[in-house]
DNA sequence: ATGATACAAAAACTCTATTTTTTGTATCAT
DNA sequence: ATGATACAAAAAATAGAGTTTTTGTATCAT
């Protein structure tokens, strides 16, 4: 039944977005309908509306339409197993970045930078300091004594 | 035993801090010892050293420290319950962006914009177009039939 | 209705010059 | 050793002019 393909109108009804940058993301590539009619006239599938929808999503969150056309790019060069990485993935946005989190690893989009603090790492960190301590333990138990000025210090 | 409060030499072999940066950060307030000596000496507790530690994987990548001052900002403003963010919270950090992983929310902690795409929103967002679809009912099959001559497009 | 085109406004980007921040090095006093 | 200070180099932020991109509006042909 709803197996549709959606015309301009209803694409623009749906998503928000006007028939202006519809035509505009078809001529640049950055969302192509995935099929026409026989008069050449766009039918966007669902899996388009979910792209669009993502794009647009995007715009809001002010990543600029270049940026998104980055993101694309480094996605599809990070994760070439994704076909349509608007459509496939999951994507954090805030201020200038796109996060997306694919398994363990989460990475910029943009930059394709590969950075995460997560919170176990922090944790670990903190043992790693204090087993760091012994090999100052010369300096430190002599520093306490000298610094004995301290006192009540806690 | 190690309560210790740790004297400059010490945080700058634990940390990889330099004595000038430490001063500079103390005068400018971005980490500043919990105590001092009755000389006047700093003295950093175990705490401090964690929010130095944090602050200087923050440099390290590349946030530069009047943006880690934004965050701290803006972390104390959004979760004024965290009286030492660098010490308390786990940041994801790439780019241009500090997200703050706060529960079920996540927050750009540069920006506070506050804006994430969870995987769910996204499989609801398909059930909500889909929901959406009656109402564009009649425009749709009438656009179906006139726009036969798509035809084999499936 | 859709798509193509043209023109203009708005938004975003680039590049450069300038200013401010941050850090290193060195010196001095405690 | 620590902290304070001063000077200079490096890094980062800011401001502005000029360019490109994106979008709205309108017109026309199918």
């Amino acid at each position: 039944m709803t197996t549709g393909l959606f015309s301009r109108q209803q694409v623009a009804a749906i998503t928000g977005l006007s028939s202006r940058q519809l035509s505009y993301w078809r001529k640049t590539g950055l969302v192509v309908p995935q099929c026409y009619t026989a008069g050449g006239h766009a039918r966007y599938s669902f899996s388009d509306l979910i792209a669009l929808r993502t794009a647009k999503r995007l715009l809001d969150a002010k990543i600029s339409l270049q940026r998104i056309r980055i993101c694309l790019q480094s996605l599809t060069r990070f994760l070439p197993t994704a076909d349509r990485p608007l459509v496939e993935l999951s994507l954090v946005v805030t201020g200038d970045v796109v996060l997306v989190f694919h398994g363990q690893h989460a990475f910029d989009a943009l930059t394709g930078q590969q950075w995460v603090f997560p919170i176990a790492e922090l944790a670990a960190d903190v043992d790693k300091m204090r087993r760091q301590l012994p090999e100052q333990g010369d300096l430190f138990s002599a520093d306490q004594k000298k610094a004995g000025e301290g006192g009540t210090a806690r």
